[in-house]
Formats: C-alpha cells, sequence, structure tokens
DNA sequence: CACGCCTCCTGTGCGC
DNA sequence: TGCGCACAGGAGGCGT
C-alpha cells in the first residue's frame, strides 16, 4: 500500500480527526521490536498541532517533538472508536477524546518513533528525501540536470527517494511506462527527462485522486481503500496487451525488485 | 561517497 | 494434499 499517495490519503483522512487532540497514552503490543518504536513514551500529554507528509513519511508534530511513522510494506494506521484486537497489531496511541490511533503491520518493517522536531538523523532516508514531487521544488530544470548526471538505473534512482521523494515500486514502474523508458535506463536525455518528469506528476495527483492503490492484503473492513489498481497499466499486469502498442507486460527484475514494462514501448 | 547485496518479518501462491 | 521456495507496495546496514 504505502507510497505517496496512499501516505497522503491516510494523512488527509485522519487530519480532521486528529488535529488539537491530545496523546493521553500509549500500548505497544510488539514486545520483539521496541527500537521500531523509539521514545514512543515521550509523546504522552502532547498535543497535535499538525500532521503532515514527507515523501511516504506521516509526520505528526507535536510541537517540540515529532511523531514519524513509517509503514513499511505493510503497515496500516486508523482511528478507531475501541482499540480492535485485530491481527499484527502493534501499537496503540490513546487520544484525549477517547479514539484511539491504531498501527497495524504484519510484516514488521514499519517503524513509528519520536523524534526531536525536523530531527531526522535516526532516518538517513528522510534526512536526504528529494523535493516533494508535486510541489515547485520539484522543477524541470534541476531535474533533467540531476537524471544526466546521477549514475545508476532510472528505475534505481526513482526508489532511492534521493533525487524525487515519495515514489516506490508501483509508481516507478507505472510513471516509466508513461514516459516510454526502459527501466535499466542510465544518464536520460533532457527529452526523455522531462516526459519522466511530467509522468511521475501526472501518476501520482491521478493515483491520489483514487485514493490510492489498495491489494487485498489491506482489505479488512478497516479502512476506506483506494482504487488505483484498476489504472495500473504495467505493475501486476504481466501477460496483459499494452495499451499503447498491445505488447504483452513483462516482468523482469531491476535494482532487486520485480518491474514490469513493455518492450516495445520502453526501449533501452 | 556510491553502489549492490543482504537483511529485517510474515504470509501467500506457485510448482513439483 | 503437502512441501519448499520465491516473492511481496521499503529502507537500513554492510561490504566493496
Amino acid at each position: 500500500m504505502p507510497e505517496l499517495p496512499e501516505v497522503e490519503t491516510i494523512r488527509r483522512d485522519l487530519e480532521p480527526h486528529l488535529l488539537g487532540r491530545r496523546i493521553v497514552g500509549f500500548h505497544v503490543a510488539d514486545v520483539r521490536a521496541r527500537s521500531k518504536y523509539r521514545r514512543l513514551a515521550n509523546a504522552r500529554n502532547q498535543t497535535i498541532r499538525a500532521v503532515s507528509r514527507r515523501g511516504k513519511y506521516l509526520l505528526v508534530s507535536l510541537g517540540d517533538t515529532e511523531l514519524v511513522v513509517h509503514l513499511g510494506m505493510s503497515g496500516r494506521l486508523f482511528l478507531a472508536e475501541s482499540a480492535p484486537m485485530v491481527k499484527h497489531r502493534r501499537a496503540v496511541l490513546d487520544l484525549s477524546d477517547g479514539s484511539h490511533l491504531v498501527f497495524v503491520d504484519r510484516r514488521r518493517f514499519g517503524t513509528l518513533q519520536l523524534v526531536e522536531a525536523g530531527d531526522y538523523s535516526t532516518l538517513p532516508t528522510l534526512a536526504r528525501m528529494g523535493p516533494e514531487p508535486l510541489s515547485t521544488e520539484f522543477a524541470p530544470e534541476p531535474w533533467v540536470t540531476s537524471m544526466a548526471r546521477a549514475n545508476g538505473s532510472v528505475k534505481a534512482l526513482l526508489l532511492s527517494q534521493r533525487l524525487v521523494a515519495g515514489i516506490g515500486n508501483i509508481y516507478a514502474d507505472e510513471a516509466l511506462h508513461r514516459a516510454r523508458i526502459h527501466p535499466l535506463a542510465h544518464h536520460l536525455g533532457r527529452r526523455p527527462a522531462l516526459r519522466l518528469h511530467q509522468a511521475i506528476r501526472d501518476v501520482l495527483s491521478e493515483a491520489i485522486a483514487h485514493r490510492g492503490t489498495t491489494f487485498s492484503l489491506h482489505r479488512d473492513g478497516l479502512m476506506n481503500e483506494g482504487d488505483f489498481y484498476a489504472e495500473l497499466r504495467v505493475f501486476g499486469q504481466t501477460g496483459t496487451p499494452c495499451r499503447r502498442c498491445e505488447t504483452p507486460i513483462v516482468k523482469v527484475r531491476v535494482a532487486g525488485r520485480g518491474t514490469h514494462l513493455c518492450t516495445r514501448c520502453q526501449q533501452p
């Protein structure tokens, strides 16, 4: 679930319910991995001032401190009137209005930690995060320059978070297909780099409009799911015809990740 | 510093 | 039907 559009959807859903609420208690159920819930106790009695997002990270501002949530591969975060006994429940924050913010994470790759506001020294990827793709900070010319100079395959660069924030495996494949760029391409020229810039903005804003891409794993009735799955052109579409040229979509491995592409539209 | 590989976990789906 | 293995939306740490 959790790339930029999915995290942004969660942020928008939670924000009105969290603003101004105080965290009155907490419970970490995941006794085997307490380090993934660093300093959570210090959130007690703090009031939620803002709910923002940076890339795939959700940032809950508590004034001097900040709760940083990363959902990993399988994390979910939702509000409940009474903390439900769902499977893989890892942590619960009790709020002053009697509701509970519940963190559920099957694979335990997610983290939920309290830091000094703006101090991301324990989160190197967040500390070195590239520009937000849907903000004006993501400007075409610097992007063209960085895509020409940076080493590594374009797919690995997208996944690294360093040149642009929030893109994961689904939206990397989708953006590259829309821009007609092979995932293994290096040192993109100006024209392809500009196509990719536009494709990233298009696919992410369309996905947000659809409330993200939700897989069956996460459909358990506790959240409203996104339906961008139906709009995916390559991800998970192995064998189905490319909608531009009808060549069957293939799946390969790039940068250690399953990678979907059209070999005709996206030539090396 | 930059890159590639392995790891952290649990569950599912596939081939044999 | 059962077993074993590969793989899954991410990123941190290590070695080269």
